[in-house]
RNA sequence: GGUGGAGUCGCCUAGUGGCCGAGGGCGCACGCCUCGAAAGCGUGUGAGGGGGCAACCCCUCCGUGGGUUCAAAUCCCACCUCCACCGCCA
């Protein structure tokens, strides 16, 4: 979402984003809706002044004088009425496409589709086996530690159950990942997976993809697919004061997604689920975008760091623009080596989204000189498991099928070096 | 799930159909006073939208959405949230 003012200047530039990112919006149409609404607001208020002055007099006036301001008022409401459908439904159309308005992408995104993707630097050692490693199923059903069949018997395809050592690993992650984060002064945050449809317009969710996220229509609640939604909506409809800022926040919280466009996709194992846990790295900040970057740079530090201290080959990813999404000023992307599959694999997702949430949950905070501004978001993956999981099991087993604990993972495990 | 009460401009509060399209207090900002501060006094102090070079003007908003009325914070209906008690429950 952006602000009609800017759009009504920069047209141009608008329709270039647009069109890097390959969206369906036509900017003219846009254009001359919020013509439209802002000449029948106009008419409307001006009616409006007028059957508050008539009720005014009303008061004072004589019952035949009365009778008259009845008369007329009745031919005022009509057209009151008329204008208030006409407003309406203009308003309607107006949010609906400014909900679909992209953020402008930074200039050094590569322009293009997913192929567009620049790798832009990659760290860490592919291991070397010395045997022919398993994959992550094969390695849990050897040691018994999880159950597939059995989960998709009680919850359907892409379900799993995690047992045993795997359990215990994959809170370590998350543990690790949570003392990290506080380490850098982020506030660990448990929130709602079910919510309201307001945190999902927020964060740019709905309308968009609807179809991504479970719908609880009985009781119009949604199972949000990250701890950001919560975390968007936290704060929506604030005015915070400008000493509050940044925000910093470690948000955990089971997600959930339908993934609905990948069906048959990845089916095997716990690459990709509907039901995962994750830690999620948030920051609201002032409308800078200077600070805006410093942010995105240190979360994606973060991040890596996190992949580093558990010994992972990874890469990093600059998104091009017709990858990024609507919403995106910058995002990249980390994959993690996966044996199995004998490539990088994205376990984290670093965004920056400028003021284009904070407009959809109308955050906002007021600047030292009293000005009232939107505020900047950012998120970036911290953990995710199973997969982050899966990665770390199946870079890290042994030839007899032991999996090595990382270093950094022993104080959640009491110790140990093996599982 | 049931019963009762409540939701007003950052906070507290006035307000029961036109004089409230929102008064007061606190807080905050600025000024006076002071060597400085406190106290005191004065002035100002919500958001959104539209218009104007501008000072400024207009409209909307009293939890949300409907309704009644010439006129609604004020009356009616639904919903949401909060508080209390009862029931059930991890």
């Amino acid at each position: 979402m952006l602000d009609r003012r800017f759009i009504r200047s920069n047209p141009d530039v608008v329709k270039q984003a647009v069109r890097a990112k390959g969206l369906d919006l036509d900017v003219d149409e846009l254009l001359a809706v919020d013509q439209r609404v802002r000449k029948l607001t106009t008419e409307l208020d001006e009616a409006q002044a007028q059957r508050k002055s008539s009720a005014k007099e009303f008061a004072r006036a004589d019952e035949a004088r009365r009778a008259e301001l009845r008369a007329a008022h009745k031919e005022l409401e009509s057209r009151l009425g008329q204008l208030r459908e006409e407003l309406g439904e203009a308003s309607a159309q107006l949010q609906e496409l400014l909900l679909r308005t992209p953020t402008i992408p930074w200039a050094g995104a590569p322009v293009g589709d997913e192929s567009a993707n620049v790798t832009t630097r990659s760290w860490g050692e592919r291991p070397e086996f010395g045997f022919t490693p398993l994959d992550h199923v094969e390695l849990l059903e050897k040691r018994d530690w999880a159950e597939f069949a059995r989960a998709r018997k009680v919850a359907g395809e892409r379900a799993y159950a995690l047992k045993g050592p795997a359990v215990l690993l994959e809170r370590a992650l998350h543990s690790y990942a949570l003392d990290v984060l506080m380490e850098r002064q982020f506030t660990v945050i448990s929130v709602p997976s079910l919510v309201t449809e307001m945190p999902l317009v927020g964060t740019g969710q709905f309308p968009g993809h609807r179809e991504e996220t479970y719908a609880i229509p009985a009781d119009d609640l949604y199972l949000a697919g990250t701890a950001e939604v919560a975390l968007v909506g936290l704060h929506s409809g604030e005015i915070l004061d400008k000493n509050k800022l940044p925000i910093t926040y470690a948000g955990i919280s089971p997600c959930f997604r339908r993934e609905i466009g990948s069906a048959g996709r990845d089916v095997r194992g716990l690459l990709r689920v509907h039901q995962f846990e994750k830690v999620e790295q948030f920051v609201i900040c002032v409308a800078d975008d200077e600070e805006s970057d410093r942010w995105h740079a240190e979360l994606l530090d973060t991040a890596e760091r996190l992949v580093q201290g558990l010994g992972l080959a990874y890469q990093v990813l600059e998104i091009a623009t017709g990858d990024m999404g609507a919403g995106k000023y910058r995002m990249n992307d980390i994959e993690t080596w996966f044996p199995s599959l004998n490539h990088y694999r994205e376990t984290h997702s670093c965004s920056s989204l400028h003021d284009w949430q904070a407009r959809r949950a109308n955050l906002r905070y007021r600047d030292t000189d009293g000005t009232i501004r939107f505020a900047y978001t950012l998120n970036n993956t911290a953990i995710a498991t199973p997969r982050l999981l899966a990665a770390l099991i199946e870079n890290n087993q042994t030839a007899d099928g032991g999996v090595r604990v990382p270093e950094v993972l022993r104080p959640y495990l009491g110790g140990r070096e093996l599982l």
